[in-house]
RNA sequence: GGCCCCAUCGUCUAACGGUUAGGACAGCGGGUUUUCAAUCCGUUAACCGGAGUUCAACUCUCCGUGGGGCUGCCA
């Protein structure tokens, strides 16, 4: 599964790149083997497309819609690098920035346990940092289970200027010795992320603000390493409505949950986009293409944002007129075909759509909407008397009679809107009524709907016979 | 508990020492209109608190307070 705040993180990684000429790589950390999720990678390659995030390089679609790896610094999936991670654990074990601890989670939870009592911060207690190498090499012998943890030197203090965040002071004693290579012979995070992106020549790494309190283990890596860590860009977390970290247990977090719900990608990256970034102008409205020319980090906050979804739905209206008529009609043919089966040879369905597309929201809403022109209202008396425009029900026979009379008037060559609404006008003139009480009528009459197109644009969009023969109740 | 980060309308945000604190969404009111939608106009609503620096603080500094993240052989 895709997370959406994952998406708004990678939107932003998506945008630097292609703004600065980079490369964006997908890959895929799959380093924890407890957590592993059957599909999850394919989910997240066709979502990622799916809103425009190609990547360049790493895990991604051919053009026949296969999963595979392109570029020259793979395997991109962490779990196939394995001997890469230890190649490089080796190098620090010797170098002494790491040690092999043999310590079980259960003495672990203990020492942690005790530290909490004492009110301590919670660290690992170097019960292994200084373990002869004999005994280590005869306990690996004997078979025991290890880890290795990187060895933090305590002394100094790390700074570093994030490009979101500014300056960030860590005091190394405040430093865990973190674990980078696990029993089962994966590597952490921390170690997966400093060794790769090293190896695929990242330059700039855009990340959630959570993985801020460990920046200081990876700059300690690069440095142990001999390396130019990137430049970090940490972004701000999207939040619930009680301001904590956006979880499923509040929030719909599934990326492909929105699609499902029938969100256009133009709406979603629109939306993902002006939480926690801002333009510097007032303009609400941006294409995928507008925003790598004004996207710049100086223009990301450094608070969260909560993930307030009015907006969404908002710009989701927005983007939807903004579909050109023939585009949005070729989009929900099928879709209405699928209901009514004469959609699909319709020949006035793109007129017909039109009607429809500053009234929608979403795709799955049409087949509804434009029902009416595919089978035949059943509107009741009640409906006809509308009290709002001065009709009652006993109206409501002498009204339908007019209108009948009005549309007879119009010969089968002329039925057009604007036949129609000249027919309709000097009919309503004649008869002293409101325009209210000869149309409400009318529509309801042809739709059988409360609310729905105007009368004259669903009569024009009807046959001449058809639409005399709804004038009745 | 420890470490780190953050703090402007309900929400997303502008302001980079001098503004009647601006915009957007939502809300409310109205115009347009045959209904709904769309659209247009108007309107309610915010600088967490306290010191300090300064002629002048939303803006800078400090201290509070509040919120969040991390504190895993998760990422």
């Amino acid at each position: 599964m895709l997370h959406i705040g994952g998406v708004r993180t990678a939107l932003f990684a998506w945008l630097m790149a292609k703004k600065t000429g980079g490369t964006f790589t997908l890959r895929i950390e799959d380093t924890d083997q407890a957590r592993e999720v059957a599909g999850a990678t394919e989910n997240i390659v066709r979502t990622l497309t799916w809103l425009g995030l190609t990547p360049d390089e790493g895990v991604m679609l051919s053009a026949d819609g296969r999963i595979l790896e392109q570029g020259e610094y793979g395997p991109y999936h962490q779990s196939k690098r394995l001997p890469i991670y230890r190649k490089h654990v080796d190098q620090l074990l010797a170098d002494g920035h790491a040690y092999h601890c043999f310590c079980t989670s259960e003495r672990l939870d203990q020492m942690r346990k005790d530290q909490e009592k004492r009110r301590q911060a919670s660290m690992y207690d170097r019960t292994c940092m200084d373990l002869p190498e004999e005994e280590v090499s005869k306990r690996i012998a004997a078979g025991e289970k290890y880890v290795i943890r990187m060895k933090v030197p305590r002394e100094e203090t790390i700074t570093y200027e994030d490009a979101i965040y500014g300056t960030l002071t860590f005091k190394g004693h405040t430093i865990d010795d973190q674990v980078l290579l696990k029993s089962d012979g994966f590597p952490t995070y921390h170690l997966a992320h400093v060794v790769d992106d090293h190896l695929m020549k990242m330059d700039m790494v855009n990340r959630g603000e959570e993985w801020l309190s460990s920046l200081p283990k990876h700059l300690l890596l690069f440095r142990f390493f001999g390396w130019t860590p990137p430049r970090y860009a940490h972004v701000p977390l999207l939040l619930n409505k009680d301001r904590s970290k956006l979880s499923k247990r509040q929030n719909d977090v599934a990326a492909e949950h929105y699609k499902e719900k029938g969100y256009l990608p133009e709406a979603i990256i629109n939306f993902l986009a002006l939480l926690g970034w801002n333009p510097g102008t007032t303009q609400e409205l941006f294409s995928l293409s507008e925003l790598i020319d004004v996207f710049s980090l100086e223009h990301v906050h450094t608070s969260g944002a909560v993930f307030d979804l009015e907006k969404l739905d908002w710009l989701q209206g927005q983007w939807m007129r903004k579909i050109s008529k023939e585009d949005f009609a070729a989009r929900i043919q099928s879709l209405v075909t699928e209901k009514f089966s004469a959609a699909a040879t319709d020949p006035n369905f793109a007129e017909r759509a039109a009607l429809i597309q500053e009234r929608i929201t979403f795709f799955s809403e049409a087949p509804d909407m434009l029902s009416y022109f595919y089978e035949t209202p059943k509107p009741t008396l009640a409906l006809l008397a509308n009290p709002k425009q001065k009709i009652t029900e006993a109206d409501v026979p002498k009204i339908l009679e007019i209108l009948k009379k009005a549309l007879e008037s119009i010969a089968e060559n002329d039925w057009s809107h604007q036949k129609i609404v000249a027919a309709l006008e000097s009919a309503i003139v004649m008869s002293g009524l409101k325009k209210g009480q000869m149309l409400w009528p009318l529509r309801a009459a042809l739709t059988g709907r409360e609310y729905s197109p105007g009368a004259y644009e669903v009569a024009a969009l009807l046959s001449r016979r058809e639409a005399i023969d709804r004038i009745k109740i």
